[in-house]
RNA sequence: CGCGGAGUAGAGCAACUGGUAGCUCGUCGGGCUCAUAACCCGGAGGUCGCAGGUUCAAAUCCUGUCUCCGCAC
């Protein structure tokens, strides 16, 4: 079975391995190399790193519907190809190249969180449940028939970093599955219900900002669902720090949202719009991420400074 | 060369205009107490990221270098 991969951040990576040991990878499909990070360097992709770890042939197109992109595609002669996180929409075109079409590894279960950032989004609303979808793509944004689906729980102190290394574990073992059920011509696909369709939209910097007249439960899940990255924050005496954990405090008390209760020996306790929270690690501009026990050796934290505002 | 911040005891921070380093927590020993993460007394622990330079004298000024981080992306 002759694959071309399709992926670009370190969750396609596993799903990546899945290929090589169910069929022949001819190529691998990633966003072309940004400058990114500090000093602006010009950096690879995680999923171009890997395929040259297996010497696999690597295209980076910068858009994949052009024409230039379509005829390398079809010079291929491809069975399948697999899309993960790849990041770039595909045509109709695009899509009907290969004998048995595109196959998609998705991170929830559709037709829920149908989108760009669906791992957070299963933590930031709070969802116990999520897991791995494969699908047969359409045209739409997620919206092709579902071919396999594995669920996996989420419990309240998960962080999106920890959904995220489950989730791309069980997405490879789900491919791996879809790609023989392709093999013994045994698919069956679903289609989704879009009626019960959600949608989890790219992750803006913005939406990070803690808003504490939420209650602390929700508070907690933006807190989790923002970890690692982008983190939560919040403003203390007009300097942004970064909020990496935190604990759900079932207290009551009539202080204003957002005011600091008082100053635990392991952390801040915050009020919310509803019940208290516990701010146990943060992260000050400059600074290393640290524990509030940490910070507090260095600095006073006065009870009823205002966070937010 | 995108902008910027930081590297000082195990941890987190101080030391303004240069004169061999302090605080909080932790740690060790002792005391108090029915008891304690509480309190009291005492101790250990730092070639101030690294390399040069200026100076009678540098953590503190200058140059270079390494590492880390924030923003941007």
């Amino acid at each position: 079975m002759k694959i071309a991969f399709l992926g670009t951040p370190e969750f396609a990576n596993d799903s990546l391995k899945a290929c090589l040991e169910c069929g022949e990878v001819v190529s691998v499909i990633t966003q072309p190399d940004r400058r990114r990070g500090r000093g602006k360097k010009l950096l690879p992709t995680q999923v171009k790193k890997e395929a040259l770890k297996h010497n696999l042939e690597v295209y980076q197109p910068k858009n994949i519907k052009s024409e230039e992109a379509i005829n390398y595609l079809k010079a291929l002669n491809l069975d399948v190809m697999v899309v993960v996180a790849y990041g770039q929409i595909l045509s109709k075109e695009v899509l009907d190249i290969p004998k048995y079409g595109c196959i998609n590894v998705h991170a929830s279960l559709l037709p829920k969180l149908r989108g760009a950032a669906p791992i957070n989004w299963a933590i930031v609303r709070g969802y116990e449940v999520s897991g791995v979808t494969t699908m047969q793509m359409d045209v739409g944004l997620d919206t092709g028939n579902m071919l396999d689906k594995i669920k996996v729980g989420i419990d309240r102190e998960m962080t999106a970093g920890q959904l995220h290394d489950i989730l791309k574990v069980e997405g490879a073992k789900l491919l791996k599955k879809t790609l023989e059920d392709i093999k013994n011509n045994s698919l069956t696909p679903e289609k989704q219900d879009d009626k019960l369709s959600t949608y989890a939209p790219m992750i803006d910097k913005e939406m990070a900002r803690i808003n504490w007249d939420k209650s602390a439960e929700e508070v907690h899940n933006l807190v989790r669902g923002f970890n690692p990255w982008p983190v939560a924050y919040t403003t203390f005496n007009s300097e942004k720090i970064k909020v990496y954990e935190t604990k759900v405090i079932n207290q009551k008390s009539n202080h204003v949202p957002g005011s600091i209760i008082s100053v635990k020996d392991d952390g801040l306790l915050v009020q919310t719009g509803e019940k208290a929270i516990l701010i146990t690690s943060i992260q000050m501009p400059s600074k290393k991420r640290m524990s509030v026990k940490s910070f507090l050796n260095g600095h006073t934290v006065e009870a009823g400074t205002i966070l937010g505002g």
